[in-house]
DNA sequence: CTGAAAGCGCTAACAG
DNA sequence: CTGTTAGCGCTTTCAG
């Protein structure tokens, strides 16, 4: 293995030189620079992980913890998964990949052995156990998710209320009179997962606010539930013309559910959504939806981990404002 | 931070014996043990990761290279880092995150910085360029799937021909005589996965076998496309009794598209499908399938790598034997 | 702008 | 069965 000597003695310089050279932690004359740039190349140096984490105190890694309960919506995890890793290269970090079953011993785990220098945990609950640890932490984490009790934290997500209220705001300048939203399967509410909730607070609120006659209704992610929940809301809510849905794998089978029923999409109903802009874009009815941003949050929670592992003072709260893109399954209500 | 120093004073023990206590790798005295662990509770200690890896040139880190293309099924990939992640835990390893998108540079990079003791990399091509690295590192790896020379290597999957054997032989034995493949999209053929290939071949040569009339299909992973080839299919196979579908999406969508057209399954037309057991189970009709084993495949290739890394030598080629289940979507041809 | 040298915290000979 | 000690390879004072 060539180390940092073998450079250092290549390059008739010091092993700091080659060190700060590498590090641009001081100054370096251009030739010097060169020369042990050089010497890298030709020698094919790697600097070990392991001894500059130990002389640093700095792993350059992060831990990613990922959701693995159900009613979550796969492909979500991967994509912001994918992001993270992506953008914690651009600042030279890798991403250590725990699963939540791990619990609150793995976090202490990582963060105590110093594997890691920060966390991202995904998936937060709105009491959520881990929160007492990761506020004693001596390690800056980014929670993906709001908890009932954010403060000490550093949280980032979709802001989910604008979100419920976008949606409901738009069927309601489109004329729409009656609205449901059709949520996620009941286990992540018992859960008290917070996105959820908060979608529901805004469709609520925007719908009061908006003089709509309203109603909620988780739903598994099942096609055959999807069925069911359209019968449901034609039996029950037989003047119903808008539909929001936040649950990603029964959009499609919902609105051919809608359609078998005898229900065109947008002409007898208007369907918008909650979810990534990919799975939008992609259905047989495109639908009017508020994009669920996996990547940009990716990105932004390592852009807040590297700030505070650089001693910046970040905002607690981060929530991004939804952005409706209008698609083919919303039309106005027929006067 | 408590170091091993600490707690090796609070023990009344030196350093080495509290190493010694943690690792195993030498006999300790009932009574000292007991000391020992009872101080490292005390004290809180946990040791460096970074120390430890440079002392002992083991970070006990495997990487995870996941796939990033279009045409591979996220959950699978989802299910099988989760197995990855929980069977390294058992061996008191972690797991980092590499996207395929670092290619070889990333691969090499935490090689040879020691960042990794190992490597897992998934979605392997039959000529992926990868594989001269591979071959080089000096680090074990395993390799999900198996590229054309496979020599030098050690990879692991499901038997793919035989899981398409498996599947044409159970419809030959129901008596079906005209059969089609519905495959992966496109894509995947053209950058010769080798696992969509293998199903070709081992479901064509079963075909030929047993003198079945035989047609392969890809299909692009969208609702629509699983209608338009199921048309095709109807107009071009009059005569076809038995399918094979190799496509997760659009394994729900084929389906209805066939019952759509007036064709009953299995009454009219039986369906076999390769794909996880979750995903056969919760489809309206259960369908017959070849078990995808992402959870085995995962535990079985970390412990491959670990006999790898103990020095134990492991047979390059692990070719999982299919498992079919008998569900609901396949029947005897009417006579 | 550069060098010398003192650790970072742990493991694994070596010695007993 | 246990202790002593020499590194592992790098970063970062301190000194010039």
């Amino acid at each position: 293995m060539v180390k940092i000597t073998d450079v250092a003695r290549h390059a008739g310089v010091s092993p700091s030189t080659v060190s700060y050279a590498l590090s641009g932690k001081r100054p370096i004359s251009e030739e010097t620079r060169q020369r042990v740039e050089a010497s890298i190349r030709e020698l094919g140096y790697r600097p070990h992980a392991g001894a500059r984490a130990l002389a640093s105190s700095r792993s350059n890694v992060l831990a990613l913890v990922v959701p693995l309960r159900t009613g979550i919506h796969v492909p979500v995890v991967m994509q912001f998964a994918v992001s993270v890793v992506t953008t914690a290269r651009r600042y030279d970090h890798d991403v250590l990949l725990l699963t939540q079953e791990e619990g609150e011993d793995g976090l202490r785990r990582v963060a105590d052995t110093a594997l890691v220098d920060a966390l991202i945990v995904m998936d937060v609950q709105l009491h959520d156990p881990r929160l007492p640890l990761l506020r004693s932490l001596d390690r800056p984490s980014v929670l993906i998710g709001f908890p009932a009790e954010p403060a000490g934290l550093t949280c980032i997500d979709l802001d989910f209320m604008a979100a419920g209220e976008v949606c409901v705001e738009r069927l309601a300048g489109l004329g729409h009179r009656v609205v449901a939203l059709v949520g996620s399967p009941p286990e992540v509410y018992v859960r008290q997962t917070a996105f959820a909730q908060r979608v529901v607070q805004g469709f609520t609120a925007a719908a009061d606010r908006n003089g709509l006659a309203s109603s909620v209704h988780p739903c598994e992610a099942s096609p055959a539930a999807a069925r069911r929940i359209a019968e449901q809301l034609l039996r029950e809510h037989p003047a119903l013309t808008g539909v929001v849905v936040h649950n990603e794998p029964i959009l499609e089978p919902l609105i051919d559910a809608f359609e078998q029923l005898g229900l065109r999409v947008p002409g007898d109903l208007s369907v918008t959504a909650i979810c990534p802009d990919e799975l939008a874009e992609s259905l047989r009815v495109p639908v009017t939806s508020v994009a669920l941003p996996s990547a940009e949050v990716g990105e932004r929670a390592v852009g807040l981990l590297m700030k505070k592992l650089g001693g910046t003072a970040v905002p607690e709260a981060t929530l991004l404002p939804p952005r409706l893109t209008e698609r083919g399954s919303t039309a106005p209500r027929d006067a």
